[in-house]
RNA sequence: GGCCCCGUCGUCUAGCGGCCUAGGACGCCGCCCUCUCAAGGCGGUAGCGAGGGUUCGAAUCCCUUCGGGGCUACCA
């Protein structure tokens, strides 16, 4: 699962990396073991690269669990140091010491001089005066008070190494100058900054960008919003109109325009442009996007773009009809019908599954608003009409329709009605005379006299 | 509770002291087009959270207040 958060601050350290001669790095922090698998890195690297990011243009995947040694032998030297101190202390202990003011840590362990051992975790002993201020391109200088900052765990008591300090110790050892990265991990870097000079290094220029949330305002999770970037891509989101989509969470291109070429945010952006306050992800608008980058693309790349949704993956479903009854060349002619009324590539489906399936799926709703009373009299007189016809094709089909309503003094909007529904099954879809052609004579008969039996 | 961050239409944003009668986009609502639905065209709806300053002049600067959010693990 590829967070569409992480996308977000993936594409913004790329592109921030693009526009000054960088190098973006891909680490995967799997210092929990619990947390993670091995499996999960190649979802990673192909969600990149459905965005652009490509294997084999950036740098990486550095595991981080390859380098515990370096991280535990900068535990040890800041214990050697005296920066560092093992501490036995329980949670509850703590919290109990603490009472309801509790601010973490309250330093306990401080001076007992208690070496390593069992149920002994290293805690960083942290300044007590001063402050410490994290220089951020989009927040400006965020400013702490030292002794606010509790002594934090930096290795586990079975020795092994936290993500604050191997962060810390990959970063330096990696020549990371530029940490991108989303608001909520703020709290954290004057931490990580205050390792960084214990260890004798200068921290990387940081940049904290706002969190996306959702309805309510509060951040994307994984539990109760739809956030899997994977998730998008298998409805047919446009992996150009997320991108773009995404971008514009925070900021916006010059001029008054949206959707625009790649390059333009590539060439335009600024992360220290960013607006400072959360976003919210509307998958309205992501919807719209998405809409008009498919109407924008030529029939021959929709074709192409849609043929995962007719004929199934190993993450898309397989469409309801028999894989022997896809016809590619009636997709093809009615493809051009299609694009201007799908927003994302899923819906191609439902829009032409009666061209390849035995009969319609009727929508029973659709169905009973068509056949009302005059429909019977309606197909009968379609069916004489469309039988007597010498030329099968849209013009001379719609001639013949608007004659049986003239006849009768209907609209072809009323007339057209019970014919769409027994000959595609819904009450809307594709313009009915090109589809009529399309199916041929024979299954758009056998469907009319169907429906009018059914009567 | 503590620390930190943030505050322009419902939403995403433009705006960096006079070009603002606050612009664009999505959404929503009309109208046109029309065989349904879309697409497209035209029009409309709606906002500087509040209160104080500073200034000739404030959405833009300052303060307060109110309101949101993030973090608060021997997770990352």
């Amino acid at each position: 699962m590829f967070h569409v958060g992480s996308a977000r601050s993936a594409l913004q350290n790329w592109i921030y990396a693009q526009q000054h001669g960088g190098t973006f790095v891909l680490r995967i922090e799997d210092t929990d073991a619990a947390r993670n698998r091995p499996e999960w890195t190649e979802g990673i690297i192909s969600a990149l690269d459905w965005i652009g990011i490509e294997r084999g243009s950036y740098e990486g995947p550095h595991f981080q669990s390859a380098y515990v040694q370096d991280h535990t032998a900068a535990a040890t030297r800041l214990y050697g140091e005296g920066k560092a101190y093992y501490c036995d202390c329980k949670r509850e202990d703590v919290v109990a010491r603490s009472g309801n003011t509790h601010t973490g840590y309250d330093g306990f362990c401080r001076e007992r001089a208690l070496g390593p051992g069992e149920g002994h975790a290293l805690r960083f002993r942290t300044p007590d005066t001063g402050e410490t201020i994290v220089v951020d391109m989009v927040r400006g200088k965020p400013t702490f008070e030292n002794k606010l900052i509790e002594d934090f765990v930096i290795a586990r008591s079975d020795g092994s190494p936290l993500f604050l300090l191997a962060n810390v110790v990959d970063d330096s050892t990696m020549g990371i100058t530029h940490v991108i990265r989303a608001e909520e991990h703020l709290p954290n870097t004057p931490k990580q900054q205050l390792l960084w000079e214990a260890l004798g290094a200068t921290p990387p220029v940081w940049a904290h960008v706002p969190v996306i949330v959702n309805e309510k305002r509060q951040k994307l999770s994984k539990r109760r919003d739809k956030v899997a970037l994977e998730g998008y891509r298998d409805e047919g989101y446009l992996a150009a109109a997320m991108k773009n989509y995404l971008m514009l969470l925070g900021w916006a291109p010059s001029g008054d325009r949206e959707i625009v070429p790649w390059q333009v945010i590539e060439d335009e952006y600024r992360i220290d442009e960013v607006n400072h306050a959360p976003a919210f992800f509307d998958v309205k608008k992501l919807r719209a996007f998405n809409g008009d980058y498919i109407r924008a693309l030529t029939t021959e790349e929709f074709i192409q773009l849609c043929t995962p949704w007719l004929t199934g993956t190993d993450t898309i479903a397989a469409p309801p009809w028999e894989p022997a009854a896809f016809d590619a060349s009636v997709f093809t002619a009615v493809a051009p019908l299609a694009q201007t009324r799908i927003a994302v590539l899923a819906e191609i489906v439902d829009y032409v599954d009666f061209f390849f399936l035995d009969a319609p799926v009727i929508d029973d709703a659709a169905w009973a608003k068509a056949m009302k009373e005059g429909a019977a009299e309606i197909l009968d007189a379609t069916i004489a009409a469309f039988e007597a016809l010498a030329d099968w094709s849209t013009d001379p089909l719609k001639a013949a329709l608007e004659a049986v309503g003239a006849a009768r003094d209907l609209k072809l909007g009323k007339t057209q009605a019970p014919i769409r529904v027994a000959v595609t099954g819904r009450g809307v879809g594709l313009p009915l005379f090109e589809s009529v052609e399309v199916l041929g004579r024979d299954r758009t008969l056998a469907r009319l006299r169907a429906a009018r039996t059914k009567l």
